[in-house]
RNA sequence: GGCCAAGUAGUUCAGUUGGUUAGAACGCCAGCCUGUCACGCUGGAGGUCGUGGGUUCGAGCCCCAUCUUGGUCGCCA
């Protein structure tokens, strides 16, 4: 029967000298110093301790012990004579009366080194999920993640949000991403979904009369996996207020965030209230991207008309972005590596030039430019030393290009950007619609459950011809900070007649609004608040805090890319009964 | 689904123009070592070079196919 521990293995110091203790933890290293001699270094959550072997006895059962393995140890805390000041315990060590195996390590060789699994491949360290969260540097960020959720929670308490549970079987959503689909066994041929947001929940809670709610909320969408992305499930801090417009939201965030950030981040300087503010249009002409780095001091400039007529085809006639380093120090072949990185990233390679100290320009295609050089000089602001990336082509390709080039640009060119901090922004002025890629015709832009800034006046203008529908704007935000956008909400349409005029500018109406989003629908003809609400990723937040590039480093159990959990053997095959109590009949098969 | 990169010892990697017996570090095993703390020293075991074809006198290296993993684009209201 185990009895418990009276110290842990970070707690020891040199005023316990004297004292009998218990320690129990993971035997991390052994090292043997001599004959019957040797050092056990023990390891528990909290820390580590040294503990000596100095007994015949006791080296048999240590050396006939795999590391990895849990001990007990009874004994006497002694001062040591040789001391490490680099170990919190490094001035005391225990010398044990009587050891135990808790549970011994059947292997003496592991998949991977516990304190350098970080340097394991992947596959295997998610495999053995367990061992490489043994590592006390990755699990740190579990830890953190906790601490950081423990934060949220409190905070968003204090605001008078109150946390409310919504559920994980609830219906298809026809909008947005790939649901995950559960079978009802009660009902062959229907199923359940995965919530991909607690979205239409939060809504109804509003229409409910709760005030304030917020929610840690698991969501689900099966749709690819990205660097900053997981697979399948992520975690948001879902909140909606009622009675609200988008200063109530923004003051909310703007309290509650750069707190924690500052506490918990690698950095501990975040931007406080109020966040600026940029018009998503701005956005993308001066920072090429919806989720601009503010820590990156340069800016995206239009060079279109300067450029026309220079000669170099693959600008004319096309829209020409320029980001300008005024004191670029790069060599030529970091230069071609840089922009082979944003090619990769935007599909667009971009061209380049410099001035020279005797002010010429030179590089790339600086030929073509010497035509159109003082319309240049004037508009970006050139001088000897400066830098030009030069992107071009359709009006959003070059943006976004120029936006990639601007970041490349800033983390490699010296001097642009102040990278320890945490700057937010609010992306404002989202367009309500967008002509479709592939249909050609007006459709919604990001989602129809947003309020059109304007309201019933500006739908019918559209609808009248009187402005252009693509002129209008969605009382939607963004919120973004250091290049990654945490979160996107939005002040709700809760009026029935607006929702449907809404819809019949993309040639929905009435039914379809009835019939996608039924309770919603009937809930707002009840008389429904005017609500906002907004849902900051807490993956990526901790991603952010943790100063870590994968999502996978802040995730306990993490899947891999291809949505697998190969620690569980997610997804499997099930037995024939299962299917059949489901009505499933399985057509096609992954071969194993 | 497209594109790019990687796959060699338990782990992380090196491997020249295609040329003898494929190396190193860490880990593992054995021995030595009474103050180590990334302990040290000596020795040892450990490899179907992802898989299948092909070119060649000869392939870890070249070619084709395929699988796996990562990144990226599509996708993510």
């Amino acid at each position: 029967m185990f009895q418990s521990r009276t110290h842990t293995c970070n707690e020891l110091r040199l005023a316990n000298v004297g004292e009998r203790v218990k320690i129990v933890g993971w035997m991390e290293n052994v090292r043997e110093v001599g004959s019957n001699f040797a050092f056990v270094v023990l390891r528990d959550f909290y820390g580590t301790t040294q503990v000596v072997v100095e007994t015949e006895d006791m080296m048999k059962l240590i050396k006939d012990l795999n590391k990895e393995s849990t001990i007990s140890v009874e004994g006497t805390v002694r001062e040591r004579a040789s001391k490490n000041p680099k170990l919190p315990t490094g001035e005391i060590e225990v010398v044990p009366t009587k050891i135990e195996v808790l549970g011994r390590c059947r292997y003496n060789s592991l998949p991977f080194e516990i304190n350098r699994s970080r340097e394991a491949d992947e596959t295997q360290r998610l495999k053995y999920r367990y061992l490489d969260l043994r590592n006390p540097a990755v699990k740190k960020n579990i830890i953190l993640r906790c601490q950081v959720v423990a934060a949220l929670r409190q905070a968003m308490t204090e605001h008078g949000f109150l946390e409310i549970t919504t559920p994980i079987l609830t219906a298809s959503s026809p909008e947005g991403a790939r649901d995950y689909l559960v079978p009802a066994r009660k009902h062959p041929g229907k199923f359940y979904a995965l919530p991909q947001a607690p979205q239409q929940f939060k809504q109804l809670l509003m229409t409910s009369g709760f005030d304030r709610y917020f929610q840690i909320a698991p969501c689900f969408r099966d749709e690819d996996a990205r660097g900053d992305r997981s697979p399948g499930e992520f975690y948001q801090l879902d909140m909606e207020m009622a009675f609200a417009c988008q200063d109530d939201v923004f003051a909310v965030l703007e309290d509650v965030l750069p707190p924690i950030f500052a506490k918990f981040g690698t950095y501990n300087v975040a931007s406080a209230a109020p966040f600026r503010r940029i018009a998503y249009n701005d956005a993308m002409e001066n920072y090429g991207s919806d989720k601009p780095d503010l820590r990156i001091d340069l800016l995206v400039k239009d060079i279109s008309d300067e450029v026309q007529g220079c000669g170099f085809a693959a600008l004319e006639g096309q829209t020409v972005k320029a980001v300008v380093v005024p004191d670029c120090k790069l060599a030529r072949k970091a230069i071609d590596k840089l922009c082979t990185e944003v090619e990769v990233q935007s599909a667009i390679k971009p061209f380049w030039f410099k001035v020279e100290e005797n002010g010429e320009l030179s590089g790339g295609i600086a030929k073509f430019m010497t035509g159109c050089k003082e319309a240049l000089t004037a508009k970006l602001d050139l001088k000897p030393g400066s830098f030009v990336g030069v992107t071009a082509g359709k009006k959003e390709l070059a943006q976004k290009s120029a936006g990639v080039l601007r970041n490349k640009l800033g983390a490699a060119c010296e001097g642009h950007m102040d990278k320890e901090r945490y700057e937010f922004c609010w992306i404002v002025d989202f367009p309500m619609y967008e002509i479709g890629e592939e249909s050609g015709q007006l459709e919604f832009c990001h989602n129809p459950f947003s309020m059109p800034n304007g309201g019933m006046d500006v739908l019918l203008k559209a609808e009248r011809g009187e402005m252009d529908p693509l002129d209008i704007y969605a009382n939607q935000y963004d919120l973004v900070c250091n290049g990654v956008e945490l979160s996107s909400g939005a002040v709700r349409n809760h009026d029935p007649e607006i929702m449907i005029k809404a819809f019949e500018m993309v040639r929905l109406g009435e039914e379809d609004v009835k019939k996608k989003f039924p309770a919603m629908y009937n809930a707002f003809c009840y008389g429904a608040p005017p609500h906002a609400g907004i849902a900051p990723g807490v993956d990526r937040m901790v991603m952010l805090l943790a100063g870590e590039d994968s999502i996978r480093e802040i995730i306990p159990f993490p899947m891999n890319k291809n949505a697998q959990d190969i620690m569980m053997g997610a997804p499997s095959t099930v037995e024939q009964k299962q299917l059949d109590e489901l009505h499933i009949n399985v057509t096609e098969m992954e071969e194993d």
